[in-house]
DNA sequence: GGGCCAAACGGACCGCGGTCCGTTTCTATT
DNA sequence: AATAGAAACGGACCGCGGTCCGTTTGGCCC
């Protein structure tokens, strides 16, 4: 029986000897990173550490950052999960102008720790990462609650963008800007927007 | 008699065969790029119709990205006459928010023109370029002439980001906006900006 | 003009991302 | 268990960005 119900689980469901691999080259792609940087992942040394020829790893992610962006994405999750079923503030169960603080605050500091990572996985571009549009909806989500009106995904994204790594990268590094301060003028911004 | 003011000029004098190159292998990047579109753009292609070494389009521009800002720059420059002494409203002479509106605009049309080309220089990293630093300026030069208050860097940075490639492109190519929905709601961010 | 030296040049060379295709391995079916 | 065909594999191969270093050239001083 090749497949019960064809029509539903809809992913085509991978070989078993594929989905050894995709983990095993996740894997090999997380620790290079976590040890060496982003700078020392080539394929082909995520391609030896995984024990498969480089061929497999163009097979299963595509390009190099597409590796990248199913590495980040293992982290993403996690705060996924913080925000979907963790504690308030980030959590549910604060005031949204509460979670709103909280949000802009973790994903300032993510971002700041992941930057490099980020960046090797297409950064600014590729923003169709199912990661980047969980964050999108979430923060519409929250405008809706703080009674926002107007163009939502539009102004969700514009408050979004310098929360991203270039802006980011600019103001704490180039211009050496104090964390906090850049969080208080994007919730000046954020406060300026639901203010409407 | 070496140089006879060393220190107003400031720039240390390219030699001669060496500013004849510069000239010579922006000319080819151009017309490649506007021939054969930016993925033609090779450096050794460049090199090549320019009638030199691979090893001088380094030299001079130092990465492909580097060549790319040097040609982009040239159309840049042209834009920044537009705003500085053009005419009224993008030039001076007009009411601030009409400034504002023709900047919003012009900048949304001019960047969808050159998305290839400004990806290709390194698009929201390198924001150092001098290109990027003058728009935020004259934006912030704006926001102050309506009355705004706060972190004028900041809140024109973000002012500026939803007209940047990636989020244009997201809305107009991957969402299929109108370019007009898309200038309405910066125009509605921008209300929400100087409204304060 | 001749000679000196810093600057510029050019192209062989390297490493990595990405492709291609002949070979191997899984799995559904009998 | 045998088999067939699709899917996955692997590594040789290619093109391009970037480096390196021996050679050439332009500019200044005598």
């Amino acid at each position: 029986m090749p497949d019960l119900l064809p029509l539903l689980g809809d992913e085509p469901s991978e070989r078993s000897d594929a989905a050894r691999n995709r983990a095993a080259l996740l894997a090999a792609g997380r620790d290079l990173v976590a040890h060496c940087g982003t700078e020392a992942v080539t394929m082909e040394a995520v391609a030896e550490r995984a024990g498969v020829g480089k061929g497999t790893v163009f097979r299963r992610f595509g390009t190099r950052e597409g590796l990248m962006a199913a590495v980040l994405d293992a982290d993403e999750r996690e705060w996924q999960a913080a925000v979907i079923s963790g504690p308030p503030p980030l959590g549910p169960g604060a005031e949204p102008w509460e979670r709103l603080v909280a949000f802009g605050r973790s994903r300032l500091v993510t971002t700041l720790t992941h930057a490099d990572l980020i960046r090797a996985a297409g950064g600014f571009g590729s923003r169709s990462q199912p990661a980047h549009a969980f964050t999108v909806l979430h923060l519409r989500h929250l405008l809706r609650e703080l009674g926002v009106t107007g163009d939502l995904p539009m102004l969700a994204t514009a408050l979004l963008a310098p929360l991203e790594v270039p802006l980011l990268d600019a103001a704490v590094r180039a211009e050496d800007y104090p964390v906090e301060r850049v969080l208080a003028s994007w919730l000046d911004l954020a406060r300026r927007i639901t203010a409407g």
